[in-house]
DNA sequence: ATCTAATTTCTAACGTTGATAGCCTTCTGG
DNA sequence: CCAGAAGGCTATCAACGTTAGAAATTAGAT
C-alpha cells in the first residue's frame, strides 16, 4: 500500500463557499428556532412545524439540514456543552480561594440561565458517551473542569488522588444539585438549594486530595 | 352551619366490593404493562396501543381507568418511590457502622435493577414537589432517608446540622452519581461509578454534622 | 324471570406528530 | 444560453394521544 497524498480537494470557488457559509447559517437559525420554543414553552412545544414556522419556512425545511429531529437536539446538546465549556474556563480564572466555588456557581448559573439548553445537555438518551465518540464537546467540558480541579489542589500544596474520579465525583454532585433544584424537589426553594450545595462542596472536594 | 356526621355511606353491596376490586387490579395490570415495556424497549415504545394491545385490549381501555397518559405515568412514578422507600427500609436496619454505606447500595442497587421506574421517577416533569401536594410516597422515601442519617449520627455521638438540607445533598449526590452512570458518562463503567460513590459518601456525610 | 339502568368494551374518527416522495423554481458553472 | 444541482413547497404517510358514540355485557329491583 503506498502512501499516498491527500484526496486533492478541488479548491472551493467563491460562491461555494458562500453556500456552504448560508447553509451553517440556516443550521444555526433552525437551532436558535429551536431552542428558543424550548426556552419559551418547554421542550414538548418543540416541533419540527414550530421550528419552521418561526423561520416562516414549511416542515419538511429542517431534513435539508439535519437528517432528523433528534440529531438537530444532539447538535443542541453539544452547543451547550460548548457554552458550559465557555462559563467554566472564565470562572477557572479567578484566584485560587474562590475558585472552586467560581466553577460550582458558573454551572449553577449556566444551568438555571439556559435551563432549556441544560434539560437538552441531560435529558438526552442515546447519545454514547463512555465510548470513543463521545462528542468533543462534553469532553473539553469535563477536561476544562479537571484542570481547575487539579490548580486549585495545586495551589493547597496538595494533589488529586484521582483526577478523573473527582471530576465525576464533582460533576455528579453538582449536577445532582441541580436537577434536583430544578424539579422543585429542595425544600426551602432554589437559593437554599444554592447555599447547601457551595456549604458541602468544599468536604467533598477535599476528600478528594491524596491523604 | 351545622355540624354533620359522615354523608353516610351506603354501606357497599358484596358485589359492588368485588367490582372495585376488579377495577384495581386492571389499574394494576395497566400499569405493569407499561412498566415491562419500558424495561425491554425503552420509554419511548410506551404508547397507549402497545399497553392495550399486551392485555389484549384495545387503546381506548386506558381511560376508562386512567384520565391520560401522563397520569398513569406518574402513578408508575409514585409505585417506584414506593419501592424505593422498601428498600431503603431493608438497608436501614444493617448495624451502624456500614449503615450508611447501605443505604447508598440500597439506592444505587434500586436505580440499577428497575431502572425504568427510576427513570420514570426523576425524568418525569410537571410534577409539584415542593408543594403541599408532593407525592406521599415520595415524602416517605424522604423521610425513611432522613431518619437513617439521624441514626448514623446518632450512633457516632453526633447529630446533623440541618437534617432537612443533609438530606436533600446526600439525596442530590446519589441521584447525581445514578444519573450519570446510568447515562454511561463514567470514564471506567458502572463499576467504578459505584466505588467512587461509596469513596466519597463518608465524608459527604461527615461533613453534614454539627461542627 | 324480566326489565331498566349502569358499566365495560369496542369501532371510528380527529388533530398532531416526525418523516418521505415528488414537483416546481431558482441558481450554478460551463 | 443551457444542463444539472440545490432549495423549497405540496401532498401524503403511519403512528401518536384522545374523544364520541354505539354495542355488548352485567347489576339490582320488580
Amino acid at each position: 500500500m503506498t502512501t499516498r497524498a491527500k484526496p486533492a480537494q478541488p479548491e472551493p470557488s467563491a460562491s461555494q463557499k458562500r453556500r456552504e457559509r448560508e447553509r451553517q447559517q440556516m443550521r444555526a437559525r433552525l437551532l436558535e428556532a429551536a431552542r428558543n420554543i424550548a426556552a419559551e414553552d418547554g421542550w414538548n412545544a418543540v416541533t419540527i412545524r414550530r421550528i419552521a414556522d418561526k423561520l416562516e419556512y414549511t416542515a419538511p425545511i429542517l431534513y435539508q439540514y439535519f437528517s432528523s429531529k433528534e440529531s438537530l437536539l444532539i447538535e443542541l446538546m453539544m452547543v451547550g456543552f460548548a457554552e458550559l465549556t465557555d462559563q467554566l474556563k472564565v470562572a477557572a480564572q479567578t484566584p485560587a480561594p474562590e475558585r472552586l466555588a467560581a466553577m460550582a456557581e458558573a454551572y449553577w448559573e449556566f444551568a438555571f440561565t439556559s435551563s432549556e439548553l441544560y434539560q437538552a445537555m441531560n435529558g438526552m438518551d442515546g447519545v454514547p458517551f463512555g465510548t470513543a465518540e463521545t462528542p468533543l464537546e462534553a469532553k473539553a467540558a469535563f477536561r476544562t473542569l479537571r484542570t481547575a480541579l487539579q490548580s486549585i489542589a495545586e495551589a493547597r500544596g496538595a494533589e488529586l488522588a484521582d483526577a478523573t474520579g473527582a471530576v465525576d465525583i464533582v460533576w455528579a454532585f453538582l449536577h445532582g444539585c441541580v436537577s434536583l433544584a430544578m424539579a422543585g424537589r429542595v425544600a426551602g426553594g432554589v437559593e437554599r438549594a444554592k447555599t447547601l450545595m457551595l456549604n458541602t462542596l468544599e468536604p467533598l472536594f477535599t476528600a478528594q486530595l491524596r491523604s
